[in-house]
DNA sequence: CGGTATCCTCGGAGATACTG
DNA sequence: CAGTATCTCCGAGGATACCG
């Protein structure tokens, strides 16, 4: 999904928020700075390269800054920023609708409905 | 992103809406009911199988509903299930955020910060 | 510690053709 | 018309190693 095909802010939206983890990693960040070990401590099965991708996205679009500091071995602080902070209760709905979408003795991990079909 | 790596329903949802087609998929349904080859025309650049594929998902997490008709040639209609009715106003707040955190002045089709990166 | 570069693979997704 | 089945290919993303 590197290009659009329409000119829809939706589509822009998701053309960040996309993939397993912009969303988780904005939530880890929800609970206030961490480095860049701290994530990938959060999220063990993102590999190296990806972590740095996704924050680089991430970074670019606004949502988290990035803080490097002097010294040795390096630093770096990555926060929400006021951009990124409006945008949690946002996530925070969505994650409300699915729960109540699949309903409350859905199972986790499991999609819900089983879907009958309609046949006119 | 077939599997998970949390139990958390953020992620669960980014599952089913991950992607270029399945929020653009729902806003074109927002409008009514839509045949398959009416949404092939509403998305010119999206192929024959990944519709069918993008479609199966959204019905399978319960947002859409497929209707199908008897005879021939086959016709079946897609809409809304009242389920994903309520999920479009949250995927419009995320355009509205967007279009704010990218600035009024923004041009589309362009991430928006021109980053300078803080470093203390 | 955080980031970049290189290599390699595996599956997402396009093209095409066929069926009810 | 809507959907499935094959084949194919390209690139997202993992593993590894090296640098400031």
């Amino acid at each position: 999904m590197k290009t659009l095909v329409s000119r829809c802010p939706i589509e822009e939206v998701m053309q960040v928020l996309s993939g397993r983890w912009p969303t988780l990693l904005i939530y880890y960040l929800k609970d206030g700075t961490k480095r860049f070990s701290d994530l990938r401590r959060d999220n063990p099965t993102i590999s190296h390269k990806m972590l740095t991708l996704e924050l680089r996205k991430l970074e670019d679009a606004g949502i988290i800054s990035r803080t490097e500091f002097e010294g040795y071995p390096l630093h770096v602080e990555y926060d929400l920023t006021s951009v990124g902070e409006r945008l949690v209760p946002l996530i925070d709905a969505l994650g409300d609708w699915w729960e109540e979408a699949i309903g409350p003795d859905a199972p986790h991990n499991e999609f819900a409905t089983p879907k009958s079909r309609s046949v006119t």
